[in-house]
DNA sequence: AGCAGGACCTGAAAGC
DNA sequence: TGCTTTCAGGTCCTGC
């Protein structure tokens, strides 16, 4: 489910709640995650206080006493939940929860329907993890360079679309916000990634749009609490209202939203996943 | 080396 | 109505 803007969304959901409270107790569904949580697991974190919430592209980090660090990732149905108040003694465990964390007066359950997601414990720098090292720089905050895009997209054949949701080059963008990147670009989502490289090497004028877009719709969604399809919802259950936005994602066959333009929205599949465009708007 | 496709899961919706 | 197929926000792994 989330791309960045949703895990920024849960991010700024949980940390009101949890930061400062120490973990008294830790309970888990017998069903595996996508990894098996790390040896000892749960006794480790045992006492541990929650000093610090932060985000990593699509990951979660949750810094605790003594150096540890729980890395979360939500998958395409991970979601957390906080229970307070009166709601803890009557909270029935549902059948997707897979962890909850104890609190004196509250709990967070990781829920997660078709267990793509996964939780870690680390220690120290989470950077140097072998899961977040790889990751290439992400929108806004960590500066997305146009010159060292274009170094990267020199000589690269396969698709505009699938560069961009490879984590390593640009981290943080899932299929949502590809789609919704290349619309506001002008960009067809088909075209050679190479082609928006000069032949030197210098970036063409698409490339500096396209970043533009991904930095404007990837502002806009955070603003917005994210997008809420399906199972994707806050911390709180509230619903985040960017999918109100989308110009093309899941719009197949409705006509483009581009003032003037009549054509409708295509649907295509590029390594198996769907790609919503306007045929005539995306060059 | 770079890339596409399969695999991993569950459940909702569409198709027949 | 009920069975089957398709689809979903991700990403690791395999093999071409």
């Amino acid at each position: 489910m989330p791309e960045l803007p949703e895990v920024e969304t849960v991010k700024k959901g949980l940390e009101g709640f949890v930061v400062n409270k120490t973990i008294k107790s830790v309970e888990f569904s017998d069903k595996k995650l996508r990894f098996p949580y790390s040896r000892k697991f749960g006794k480790k974190i045992l006492n541990k206080t929650i000093l610090n919430i932060d985000r990593r592209a699509k990951y979660l980090l949750f810094y605790l006493s003594e150096n540890y660090v729980i890395i979360a990732h939500l998958g395409m149905s991970g979601t957390f939940k906080i229970v307070k108040g009166r709601d803890i003694k009557k909270y029935k465990i549902s059948k997707h929860d897979h962890m909850i964390l104890y609190f004196d007066d509250g709990l967070l359950i990781y829920n997660d329907i078709r267990r793509f997601g996964y939780i870690l414990l680390t220690a120290n720098c989470p950077d140097k993890h072998h899961l977040l090292s790889s990751l290439g720089p992400e929108p806004l905050g960590n500066e997305l360079n146009v010159e060292a895009l274009a170094e990267i997209f020199k000589g690269r054949k396969r698709s505009l679309k699938n560069t961009l949701l490879d984590q390593k080059i640009i981290s943080g963008l899932g299929n949502i916000y590809v789609c919704e990147a290349l619309f506001r670009s002008k960009i067809l989502p088909t075209k050679f990634t190479s082609e928006l490289v000069k032949k030197n090497g210098m970036a063409k004028k698409k490339l500096y749009d396209l970043v533009e877009s991904i930095n404007e719709v990837i502002r806009e969604a955070i603003f917005f609490g994210g997008s809420s399809l399906k199972d994707f919802h806050h911390a709180d259950g509230k619903l985040g209202y960017f999918q109100n936005k989308f110009k093309v994602y899941g719009r197949e066959n409705e006509s483009c939203l581009q003032p003037e333009c009549k054509a409708k929205i295509k649907r295509i599949k590029q390594s198996n996943r769907s790609t919503f465009y306007c045929p005539k708007c995306q060059k």
